[in-house]
DNA sequence: TATGAATGAGGCTTCATTCAT
DNA sequence: AATGAATGAAGCCTCATTCAT
């Protein structure tokens, strides 16, 4: 029974690491070696605790998002206003811009294996993070709340595709501007 | 006298399958005789053309992007309000959606290679799109470019990812809500 | 515990046949599955143990290099008059014979590749033998040390190529009439 | 008719600058492309006139060792005393080192492929030059015939594996004085 | 639990060669 | 006579994975 809690320990210290190289390399061009190199072990420990590439590949999704809903409760900042909000939660992805930056590379990769395996853990990473957004905003139209997760989505991608591209926080001030040069356009 | 081929349309005709090979597979995912079935010729034929996997890889990124400053010229739609012109835009990225779905993956596929090579390529497929944004809807301020390249790249990545989500016209009217909300929630 | 195997010894296990087969067919006639076949492996083992077919290559000189220098030192006929002691060295090489021409054979192979790496590898061959030779007989003389190592070298390489050619023994008899030769037609 | 004559003269055009490039490289380490880009031509052209590599390959050594048959009669220095003649002999190798060295990669290379073909040609490169050795000095015994030929088949393959060796000639002087010492220690 | 030797399928690439023009 | 596009087998090498220890 405690082997148990050991065994898990041991797995989720292995798999917390390969976040950045899946992220940073991408799934088929990180080898199993590379990988166990990188933990400090050999490849038959990582098939020891894993049944397969995929299956730790899965597994370390399944983590991170386990992880980063408990780090979500914590930075619920309660009543405010909704303006307020928003800042807070643009603040919170700006210090994290990294780790998402590699969440979103890990499950556009995942994306593309899917058809050989069920298509399941996709939509389970984006309404993990599409009910955060809802929660901690209080969001009930669906179309604002995609239109909101589409931007969040956009300026992570976009500055790490271009990085010197402004930061999260000033994009969405210049997004209101945005919407009240359409407002007078239409008048 | 030799045998009777136009070498660049030869080469442009066996780049242009490509680009959806690469975009739903990924660079390391698709292998050079996957490439060379689906084109119906042998791997001998893409090395008699080809210097190699990458240099193939980077071929069709500058094919696809010299033809789509090409369609974005065809597309200008004139003097229109501001508003006119991003519903344009917006339905005009609507049609091509799977089309730029595909360009994004194939650039973030290919950031991973840089370092070993020049970044150049990236930055110039940013720059490209970036510019026929910039001159379509005639913005000035750069922050503002930022933040309205993030909601287009943000949109056509979040539809990759969850096909049912409400499509690019309807969020960007969510998007415009959203921005009076913010107003209201700061009074 | 890992599977017991000494690692460095079994590298020179599958060093040691590799010497026939480079020489008899070539460096690059020959392939890294043919090896392989020959040596009851499979390329995966091959490069599990060596860095490349370069790699390979080198490291079956060094071990032939090292073999041949403890086998040099059990020859030492010790104190001999100089005659007897060429003797005894072109007996020793007759017995050995196919072991040298495949030496000189892969020394000639390589030295086609250097250039792209150090020299060093063929300077020491040469070095190694010319070393044991100017030992065994006590040749003082440069010159002299050249020429005899050209003829020992001459006969390997003539025998080689044509295998009903006269034994080295003979050859060494028949050089002596040569010298008496020059020298009568000088008067 | 008149044709044919421009068909051969081309053909041994083509073969003309082929000695350098197998020497060299080694016939597998040259590829046909190679080969035709030395030449000018395209690997078509080369098919044209040959039948293939190994064709190819074998008449460049034919071409060869016609010219210098051609050669080595108008090298022919009459009467002389022995000495005499075999320095001319020295001198002429000196001077022409490199090719003779290249003649020697080349047919150690081509006598590894046979077996596949039948070993007449290496014969036939061996024998022109022994009679050729034969004729000019008037060597009648076998042995020494063949002493004499490992000699200066030694002397090049060493100085072209080292190339800061003694000469040629100086390294037939120094033959001598170990002739003598032989003789000195038989006594 | 952990090792690393071993596998063999498959990766990218180059080869000698053919053939329509 | 000459081209160079096209082939497909084979080259070197790496891969995910298995398994005896």
């Amino acid at each position: 029974m405690p082997k148990i809690v050991d065994h898990d320990a041991r797995r989720e210290e292995l798999l917390k690491p390969c976040l950045e190289l899946f992220a940073s390399r991408g799934f088929h061009a990180i080898s199993m070696r590379e990988i166990a190199k990188h933990l400090g072990v050999t490849t038959g420990t990582l098939y020891h605790y894993f049944d397969g590439k995929l299956a730790l590949f899965e597994q370390m999704i399944d983590l991170v998002l386990a992880q980063d809903a408990k780090a979500a409760l914590l930075e619920v900042p309660a009543d405010q206003p909704w303006a307020a909000k928003l800042i807070n939660l643009s603040q919170y992805l700006g210090k994290r811009e990294t780790h998402f930056s590699q969440i979103i590379h890990v499950t556009l990769d995942y994306k593309r294996h899917e058809g050989e395996r069920s298509r399941g853990l996709t939509d389970r990473v984006i309404n993990a993070y599409l009910d955060s957004i809802q929660t901690q905003l209080g969001i009930v139209d669906e179309a604002q709340l995609d239109a909101l997760f589409s931007v969040l989505l956009g300026v992570i991608v976009y500055r790490d595709l271009r990085p010197n591209a402004y930061p999260i926080e000033r994009q969405l001030a210049a997004l209101q501007l945005i919407g009240q040069e359409i407002t007078n356009s239409l008048k």
